[in-house]
RNA sequence: GCGGGGGUAGCAAAGCCUGGUCAAAUGCGCAGGACUUAAGAUCCUGUCCCUUAGUGGGUUCGGGGGUUCGAAUCCCCUCCCCCGCACCA
């Protein structure tokens, strides 16, 4: 291989001295305005990062790099979510050690991740493998436990046989399969597992979101689906043998109070406990057990689907209705969740889709007690649940009633009469963090004996994963490491055993952001006043895929640490920004599908920042986007251009009032752009003002360094170079960010330059055309242009109204501007942004000057007179028109 | 079904919030030209259609309708694509 690209030495040059000057290591500055940058920390996986990744990674670094020229002191830290499977599986295969495997990887990452020129603050870096960081993992656990928030109960539980653990309810993906096994379906089993209560937190987290203003829509939707709320009335319901006698009680959650008098019958989920206890020593039994078999060897999305064909079975039970005082059957159904509300459904057939399909099926009564205002339903003849809006029919007392306003009053009557309860239900369930894995954060808990359940003492912590472990086959090696099992009970001081589970990877991620704050602290898991300092963080940026895991994880540890009293926000990231995938050739770019472009590749042929700008320029960084190789190339190109006109063609000359204006205009465009992560749109005001210097071939010195400050958050390495070309000492990191003058940024003067332009161009033309080469004279005729009318009706119609309107109206009726109305128009805005007089007639000075300038410019450059007469002096167009073919403006004497 | 995001010239992608300066930025691709022995690189010009030295005219922003002096932009209807949730009682 030859000489590396020249980007790239420059690359590796300041990249360097980045390193060995430690410029962006900081610290908590109270009193100094703060900005806290975070990617989402990756997974550290072994094959290392492609431009995917490094996407993601640049768009954190530009904003990063853009507040510390605003004088922002900026966190922006990385670290590695190094738990976890694919490093410990790596360690069965090679029977090794996943600390080997994953280390390394960590070193690769970091390598790959300086190379790319980002500005993290590396002192910071954490690594959740570390027992320095997970012991406070285990801190935290065990300040849920003491809450009340961690507790341990059998349930079912979905496992995945190829991880060989269980997981949770966020880790299984809609079709049923394991997040990382998308093609194996998860199974169901029943295991005594630890839990983190969640659900305590659910209206918080619920109500928190309407303040994450910089959010998503579409996040915040997925998180309000996911948490699940609804209001509804929990019903109770004797349950009768078949004497009539009662014998139990029954629970049911509805949303649909109002159609309580058309209840038919009741069903229960199959793994309602009731089932079992109801049936038991009756001709049921058996049969119960059966079609519990039976639906439990479905899958959940099997029983689940909408649509899905109901099974169900009669109990051999009744209940009674207190409304109506009904006797109605009890059934067990696969479609009643136990997860959901009590895990017994209420059906109303006649009203309730899912009921009726099930009542259509087993024969069971469709009851209307709901009618619609224009027809007249019949049960008999019904096709369909009527589930539209209508008024109460069969309800005794509520007959007659609009049934919306029936939810509330049969509500009411229940409680009062003692049948039911209001109530909110969440479809959010409690975190499962037991995992059978290895790798992973060790619960701190002791089995004892005599006395249970113990929690570690936090004098004890960390609970050290050992290193000396054995892997046979895909079992957790720490079920037989006997040194690590056998302990002391913290408690009685006699033998115990340890829990061997691990915690799922997702709590490391949970309070990472946190520790970054003061990721060094051995004393206790974070100091307040630097969290307080930093947090929340300014901007989060990250994939969509952790809407409903990750990022209401990591909300839920933040409201706990919160009332704690350890910190003072309420949420973790004010802002969050999901980027858009890369792609290469059609598909979104991974290791696996093997159509990667990597870092180094792009490094090697054109620099790193190049790929970096090409990236942030091509499109939003929220969208997706295709790779292209030839759209590099053309970065590239852009790029040279840029770095030789900086290096070379850089004037001492004052700066001209039209590149002054431009610049102004780049600054401002610029910043905004940078502000609303819209980078492609400031690179492309950047790019703009730099083709148009190039057309000059030259650039003040005044805009030279602006210009290298504004694209230096995309190219910094580049931008380095040509700062200390410019002669500066000192790094542009710091340097402030170019403000703009709003008074600078003079839009007649673009628009009038570029009638002079057009004005020169036409000049050479005809020059062409006649084979002139040189004129000693130069006549333009300058139409005696509609803004002149227009200006005047303008003016006139100011005089009499101050209605913008009006004077639109007014400019149509006049017959000269209406003719050229599409252009007439166009000088509108301008005239009555501020209804302002003065200004329509300065801005008609303006334009004789200007076209003054304009002629002594054309007279330098043409070395002619030029005389410049209105196009209505008719004598002199008239001889214009008659020397050259066509209408012609400009006459060459 | 519910919710979110989209459909713009050969391709990618701006513009839409705040209607007029929009035949619509920018990049790629393509065509022509300059330079060169040549290729590459670089630079210039063009790139919806017709016409022009410049101007100008015509038809465009998924489709249809509306509001307006004026619509890619606002409103209504409709078609298509992507993504989340989905028998949640």
């Amino acid at each position: 291989m030859g000489d590396s690209n020249i980007f790239n030495q420059i690359a590796l040059k300041w990249q360097k001295r980045w390193e060995d000057t430690k410029i962006f290591e900081v610290k908590a500055y109270p009193g100094k305005k703060k900005f806290y940058c975070l990617e989402m920390y990756p997974y550290p996986s072994a094959s290392g990062l492609h431009m995917g990744h490094a996407r993601n990674y640049v768009i954190g670094d530009v904003l990063a790099r853009y507040k510390r020229m605003n004088g922002y002191n900026v966190l922006y830290p990385m670290g590695y979510d190094s738990f976890g499977l694919p490093a410990e599986n790596a360690a069965i295969q090679a029977k090794s050690h996943p600390k080997i495997f994953t280390e390394k990887a960590i070193t690769n990452f970091i390598r790959q991740q300086k190379s790319l020129g980002l500005s993290y603050d590396w002192t910071r870096k954490i690594m959740s493998h570390s027992p320095e960081y997970y012991k406070w993992d285990q801190w935290t656990f065990l300040k849920m436990l003491e809450k009340g928030l961690a507790y341990k109960k059998q349930s079912l539980v979905n496992w995945c046989s190829k991880c060989n653990t269980v997981l949770a309810n966020e880790q299984v993906t809609p079709k049923n399969t394991c997040w990382r096994h998308t093609n194996l379906e998860v199974e169901s089993k029943e295991l005594n597992q630890w839990y983190l209560k969640i659900t305590d937190y659910a209206e918080q987290l619920l109500e928190g979101l309407d303040k994450l203003y910089g959010w998503t829509e579409e996040v915040k939707t997925m998180q309000r689906n996911w948490i699940g709320k609804s209001h509804g009335t929990k019903l109770w319901f004797d349950v009768i043998d078949e004497k009539g006698q009662k014998t139990d009680k029954i629970s049911t959650y509805t949303t649909r109070p109002d159609t309580v008098y058309g209840i038919t019958y009741l069903v229960l989920a199959v793994e309602h406990p009731k089932v079992i206890e109801w049936t038991k020593g009756t001709e049921y039994e058996q049969k119960a057990k059966d079609f519990i078999q039976e639906v439990k060897k479905k899958s959940i999305i099997e029983r689940t689907a909408e649509g899905k064909e109901k099974n169900g079975m009669f109990l051999g039970k009744y209940f009674i209705n207190p409304f109506t005082g009904d006797k109605c059957p009890l059934w067990i159904a696969d479609y009643a969740l136990y997860d959901y509300g009590t895990g017994a459904v209420m059906a109303v057939p006649a009203h309730d889709q899912r009921d009726f399909e099930f009542a259509k099926k087993y024969n069971l009564p469709i009851k209307v007690v709901i009618s619609p205002t224009s027809w007249e339903l019949n049960a008999e003849r019904m096709s369909r649940a009527y589930i539209d809006p209508g008024i109460l029919v069969e309800s005794q007392d509520f007959n007659g009633m609009n049934n919306k306003d029936a939810i509330d009053e049969i509500t009411n009557y229940a409680e009062q009469k003692g049948w039911g309860k209001r109530t909110v239900n969440y479809k959010l369930r409690d975190w499962l963090i037991s995992r059978q894995r290895f790798w992973g954060c060790p619960i701190p808990i002791v089995y004892c004996d005599a006395c249970g359940i113990v929690p570690v003492p936090e004098k004890d912590l960390p609970v050290i994963l050992p290193e000396d472990i054995k892997f046979e086959g895909a079992e957790n090696p720490l079920t037989k490491h006997e040194p690590f099992i056998n302990t002391k009970c913290p408690n009685c001081g006699k033998p115990a055993k340890r829990e061997t589970d691990t915690m799922d990877t997702f709590i490391d991620s949970s309070w990472y952001f946190i520790r970054y704050c003061d990721p060094a602290n051995n004393t206790k898991i974070f100091d307040s006043n630097k969290v307080n300092y930093w947090l929340p963080i300014d901007q989060y940026i990250g994939g969509t895929e952790h809407a409903t895991g990750h990022l209401i994880y990591f909300r839920f540890f933040t409201k706990f640490y919160r009332d704690l009293g350890l910190l003072k926000v309420d949420e973790p990231a004010v802002r969050l920004y999901n980027q858009g995938m890369l792609h290469l050739n059609g598909s979104v770019m991974s290791k696996s599908k093997g159509n990667v472009v990597l870092p180094e590749e792009v490094s090697e042929k054109y620099g790193i920042d190049t790929g970096r700008f090409y990236m942030m320029f091509v499109a939003s960084p929220d969208k997706d986007m295709e790779w292209s190789s030839q759209g590099v190339e053309g970065s590239y190109r852009f790029l040279k251009k840029f770095f030789d006109l900086l290096s070379e063609k850089v004037s001492s000359e004052a700066i001209e009032k039209r590149e002054e204006s431009k610049l102004h205009s780049t600054i401002k465009q610029v910043t905004e752009n940078i502000k609303a992560i819209k980078y492609n749109k400031a690179i492309i005001s950047i790019m703009q003002f730099t083709n148009y210097l190039h057309n000059r071939n030259s650039i003040s010195k005044q805009s030279a360094e602006a210009l290298v400050k504004l694209i230096s958050p995309f190219t910094p390495h580049i931008s380095e170079e040509l700062w200390e070309k410019l002669g500066h000492k000192q790094t542009i990191s710091f340097e402030n960010w170019p403000l703009h003058d709003e008074n600078k940024i003079d839009a007649e003067t673009d628009y009038l330059e570029e009638m002079l332009d057009n004005t020169r161009n036409d000049i050479i033309s005809v020059m062409k055309l006649t084979n002139i080469n040189k004129a000693n004279k130069i006549t333009l005729f300058v139409a005696e242009e509609w803004k002149y009318a227009l200006a005047n009706i303008v003016k006139q119609t100011l005089a009499e109204t101050r209605n913008p309107k009006d004077i639109i109206t007014k400019a149509m009726q006049d017959p000269q501007v209406k003719s050229k109305s599409q252009q007439a128009m166009k000088l509108i805005p301008k005239l009555t942004k501020e209804s302002n007089l003065p200004k329509a007639v300065a801005s008609q000075r303006k334009e004789h000057q200007v076209l003054n300038d304009a002629r002594k410019l054309l007279e330098k450059e043409f070395k002619c007179t030029v005389v410049i007469v209105k196009e209505q002096d008719s004598n002199r167009h008239a001889k214009a028109v008659s020397a050259l073919p066509g209408k012609c403006g400009v006459l060459l004497e």
